[in-house]
RNA sequence: GCCCGGGUGGUGGAAUUGGUAGACACGCAGGACUUAAAAUCCUGUGGAUAGUAAUAUCUGUACGGGUUCAAGUCCCGUCCUGGGUACCA
């Protein structure tokens, strides 16, 4: 072979991915005598779109971490599996009568044969499949355990509810009260509690299971025949299919997560994540600190309880609002307002969620004729009710302090109610001013005190009175965690008197029962229960017809990696504790608060039940960015005249589309066009072809008039591969669909010029680049460099092929610094020059910092410009080539691997050792210190590293430089910052 | 609206965290090799002005101010833009 030309990279690359499975180079050991580490991609759902060239990006950077390791000694865990249960799937099922089983593992094995291609590092003997039973048994198993457990408030962990049970035995819900007003059973004392049957007692403790059972409200889409998870609903509508949801009441399945609230935010500051991922866990988690303030009602035996995080400002306090949801709403309405009451509540029942989130700023409510008494200075105020106030949050009321929030303000206004001012100068009477700043007036106690300085003292009035207390809040709700689909783990209980019982380990998995129909009930139910057989398997026993949700897989996969294969087990306490955390997660934001929190909560659950020793299982977590779509556009000419034949013909018969070609006009003319700026030149172009291909017809014995549009030309998405950057390729673009193919182009300077867009990557825009295109092109190495390449990892960044020329160039120049032109091995065993080594090792450095930082765009870089350097200096030695091919390793593997065994080893290069560098070719003995004078640099002196600052001075008001600029006399100061800069002020 | 990011040549992006802005790469221009093209290699390349030239000077990191001997980097204000969130009291 005489060069590192395409075809030989094939062979190359296909050689050294047989290599590596028949050497079984990636398989992984427990072996707990080395140091470990792990280094995790997001397992990816296996869509049948297959990858495109934005999935490979993640999977690159962590197999750079993962070869990086364990050439430095480390035992590296790097699996790969399948995020495999879900609604796609199920819905391709639908639509095309294939069974999700099938159609996924179709994509799985078309992900695999992808992947494959782009020589990762991937242990396939630890691979995962969520929807396989024998995995989904121990998801199944963890739900159980979650089931099984209760959170204490008090030592604020999870704990067995057989201990709860014991606790209610010794004294009822003394120490642990039930916290749902709502339900029928209030506390309770270790009498009643025994007392109580069966049911009940399974009722209460329902009140305390982290997974539980309950009616609850739930995104209801009737178009996809199921509940969504409120991540699932955007703005109002499905994250799929984008229809309509509504909010229905359903026994469901919930994860009490808002138990973990805090110590989810606390965790935050112990992992390593970016700061915007913490910020928007943080947001999602919603803790607001405040406190409880309790308003009697007035002439009666009813009180309001409000959350507020200002009790500073009570005294402003205006009117009380209350959900429309709220308890008290019927018991407090006096016969006066009835009617608009039952009016107003009916008008909220008829909104949707869609109408609630469009017109957020529309301001209804209504008067419930009841008053209340502010606890401190007794002063009668209305009670409203409105739907800007949440059942769901706090306490579903609101004391409204209209001079300080905004929403209470508009509200005032809009129904014209009275507006007390506490802050002075601070509210101008049009706006409502949020400050803390101000100096609190006409409030009582708190008159003089600054607003931040109040709050806490009003709290502490409020709990010597006895009216009040601190209270913290989250926006965070409990995790819903039913689903009505098929394709998805079936909940391993079993309904007896309509309460569920757990299944025993030995009877897991409960495997999901074949069927070929997907569709929902309607009724809520799932799929599940059109198989009455199964959901009724025995008497009075019954099963749930609901299944997990994606989450529950992707909540626990990175503790299975660690022990794959274990029966008895969802893994071995031995390998969990070696493995540990994941030492670094690798994966798109857009996880940021679902997957991550659920994963984050399991850990803790499994944390607090004993089977794990760490409570957070990610250690660090990396956002690689969004690889986005650069699609094109042509823009058509609309059609004016469709008819042929005699222009008065009665017979007017429609024109053949072949014989009425389409016309296409190049960008800037259709964008003068669409400013209303087209010059006659343009029109006349559009005319001209217009008359051309009239006559064409004509000349072919066709009659009529062809005429185009120039007002009216539409913009079509083209396939980006037969665009040159902007420049369409015509006659690729008439090969391209056979509507085309006898296509006119409106040039502009002889140019067919396309429109572009950045969007995402889809089919639909044809803006799609797979990575088997780039590896046909230039090889795997090629692609996992540029990607590199492209920019900063965390980024978003539109794909573009622009440059990956410079890549390829450059893994040809380290095939060259090792073969002659005839192909030939042409390392010599010389001693290299200190030159040669600086270049090599200050490279190693900077290679090794990079990795370390995932900043791997400077660390490609890095190594263009050190074999720029040893082309320069014609290295050839095996002491610099050697080490440079085991660092670039990580980077190119399998041009790495085909020049580590030419260069005579026989082992993999996996088996190397990352090179070390050494300071001592790094140093610098002199340094270039430029003298700024005034501000300005005026030149550059060469001074001893380790001169000191007062020899350095004595040396630069001795020099000419200075002299001129000082005409002789000493400067005013003079500033030497060692290894820097020298600065002479005049 | 609120909470985070980010605005650097024709392009993707560097800049040791306050120290000669534009590394590296693409693109472009010129040159070498070639009958020619492709490929490859070399040279130049932020802008402006002056000079035959090497070069010199000025200007320059979205915009307007500020701190500093020194600002892409820090502070204040404005504009644009990406993401998160949305009646959360």
């Amino acid at each position: 072979m005489a060069d590192y030309s395409k075809e030989e990279i094939k062979n190359i690359e296909q050689k050294w991915r047989n290599e590596w499975e028949k050497r079984a180079v990636y398989k992984v050991t427990n072996d707990t005598s080395m140091p470990k580490y792990y280094v995790l991609d997001m397992f990816p759902y296996p869509s049948g779109a297959g990858l495109h060239v934005g999935h490979p990006l993640g999977y690159i950077a962590s197999d750079i971490v993962a070869r990086f390791k364990r050439i430095k000694g480390f035992n590296v865990l790097h699996p790969m599996g399948f995020d495999a249960f879900g609604l796609p799937a199920e819905q391709y099922a639908l639509e095309h009568g294939i069974h999700p089983a099938i159609s996924t593992q179709d994509n799985i094995n078309n992900f695999k044969r992808q992947l494959g291609k782009i020589g990762f590092c991937y242990d396939w003997s630890r691979e995962v499949q969520t929807c396989n039973p024998a995995y989904y048994k121990w998801t199944q198993w963890i739900f159980l355990q979650i089931f099984d457990s209760w959170f204490n408030r008090k030592k604020e962990k999870a704990e067995r509810i057989s201990e709860l049970i014991k606790i209610f035995e010794k004294e009822g819900t003394a120490s642990h009260p039930i916290q749902n007003s709502k339900f029928r059973i209030l506390n309770f004392s270790a009498a009643e509690w025994i007392a109580f049957d069966e049911k009940s007692k399974q009722e209460i403790l329902m009140q305390y299971r982290l997974a539980y059972l309950a009616y609850t409200d739930v995104n209801w889409c009737e178009a996809l025949g199921t509940v969504l998870a409120n991540d699932e609903v955007i703005n109002g509508v499905s994250y799929r299919g984008g229809f309509p949801v509504v909010k229905k009441q359903m026994r469901q399945w919930s994860l009490r997560i808002t138990e973990y609230a805090d110590r989810l935010l606390k965790g935050l500051d112990e992992i390593d994540f970016s700061e915007s991922m913490k910020d928007i866990q943080r947001n999602w988690i919603g803790k607001s600190v405040g406190a409880e303030i309790k308003f009697s009602i007035l002439n009666s035996q009813f009180s309001i309880l409000v959350f507020t995080t200002r009790p500073d400002t009570i005294f402003g306090v205006d009117f009380m609002v209350i959900a429309p949801e709220h308890e008290l709403v019927k018991q407090i309405t006096n016969d006066a307002q009835r009617e608009d009451i039952e009016k107003y509540l009916k008008y909220v029942e008829s909104r949707s969620e869609i109408d609630r989130m469009a017109e957020v700023k529309k301001i209804t409510g209504a008067f419930t004729g009841a008053f209340a008494t502010n606890p401190f200075n007794g002063i009668q105020i209305p009670i409203w009710i409105s739907e800007y106030v949440l059942a769901g949050y706090g306490t579903g009321a609101i004391m409204a302090v209209p001079c300080g929030d905004e929403r209470d303000h508009k509200f005032a206004k809009h129904f014209k109610l009275p507006i007390t001012n506490i802050i002075g100068s601070h509210y101008n009477g049009v706006e409502a001013n949020p400050t803390k700043e101000a100096i609190l007036e006409n409030s009582g106690f708190l008159n003089g005190m600054v607003m931040r300085d109040a709050i806490d003292v009003a709290i502490q009035k409020l709990e010597e009175k006895g009216i009040g207390k601190r209270q913290v809040n989250y926006k965070m709700r409990d995790a819903g965690w039913s689903r009505q689909r098929y394709w998805g783990e079936p909940f391993p209980v079993v309904f007896k008197d309509d309460m569920p019982h757990a299944m025993k380990e030995s009877e897991l998995p409960l495997e999901l029962p074949p069927s070929d129909n997907f569709k929902p009930s309607g009724n809520g139910e799932g799929p599940l229960a059109n198989l009455t057989d199964w959901i009724n398997f025995a008497p009075n026993e019954k099963r749930d017809s609901n299944t997990m949700p994606t989450h529950a897989g992707a909540a626990w996969y990175f503790l299975r990696y660690m022990d794959p294969h274990n029966t008895t087990a969802f893994a071995d306490p031995k390998a969990l504790d070696y493995w540990n955390q994941v030492d670094v997660y690798i994966g798109g934001a857009e996880h940021a608060v679902a997957h991550l929190l659920y994963a984050r909560l399991w850990t803790k659950v499994l944390h607090d039940l004993g089977y794990l020793k760490f409570d957070e299982p990610f250690k660090k977590l990396i956002n690689q960015g969004k690889i986005t779509g650069d699609s094109r556009f042509v823009y058509r000419l609309l059609k004016k005249s469709h008819y042929f034949g005699a222009p008065q013909s009665s017979s007017k018969k429609l024109i053949d589309s072949e014989k009425f070609p389409p016309v296409f006009i190049s960008k800037d003319i259709f964008e003068r066009i669409e400013k209303g700026t087209a010059t006659d030149e343009d029109k006349g172009l559009i005319v001209n072809i217009g008359n051309k291909l009239s006559e064409k017809l004509r000349s072919e014995n066709e009659f009529g008039n062809v005429e185009y549009l120039p007002e009216n030309a539409q913009p079509l998405h083209i396939d980006v591969n037969i665009v040159n950057g902007l420049e369409l390729d015509t006659a690729a673009f008439k090969k391209w669909k056979p509507d085309f193919a006898n296509a006119e182009f409106i040039y502009e300077d002889g140019k067919y010029i396309c429109g572009s867009a950045i969007e995402k990557m889809s089919k639909s825009y044809f803006n799609v680049v797979s990575p088997d295109e780039i590896i046909n092109n230039y090889g795997a190495d090629t692609l996992r460099m540029y990607e590199m390449f492209l920019g900063p990892l965390e980024a978003s960044k539109p794909w573009s092929t622009q440059g990956i020329d410079g890549v390829f160039k450059f893994l040809r120049k380290v095939w060259n610094l090792i073969h002659d032109q005839a192909g030939n091995l042409k390392v010599n065993e010389a001693e290299p020059s200190r030159e040669e080594l600086k270049v090599l090792h200050k490279t190693i450095k900077k290679v090794e910092q990079d990795i370390e930082n995932f900043s791997f765009n400077t660390s490609v870089s890095e190594f263009m410009i050190c074999v720029n350097e040893l082309g320069s200096l014609k290295c050839n030695k095996r002491a610099i080539v050697e080490p440079l091919v085991v660092a670039l390793s990580p980077f190119a593997p399998h041009i790495a691997e085909e020049l580590w065994e030419k260069l005579g080893h026989n082992e993999s290069i996996l088996a190397a050792t990352f090179p070390k560098y050494d300071d001592q070719y790094l140093v610098e003995s002199t340094f270039s210190y430029p003298i700024s004078i005034n501000g300005k640099v005026r030149a550059q002196m060469e001074f001893a590293l380790d001169m000191p600052k007062e020899e350095i001075e004595k040396i630069v008001l001795a020099s000419e430089i200075v002299h001129k600029w000082t005409e002789g006399r000493p400067p005013k100061k003079m500033i030497v910052v060692p290894g820097r800069i020298v600065n002479v002020v005049l």
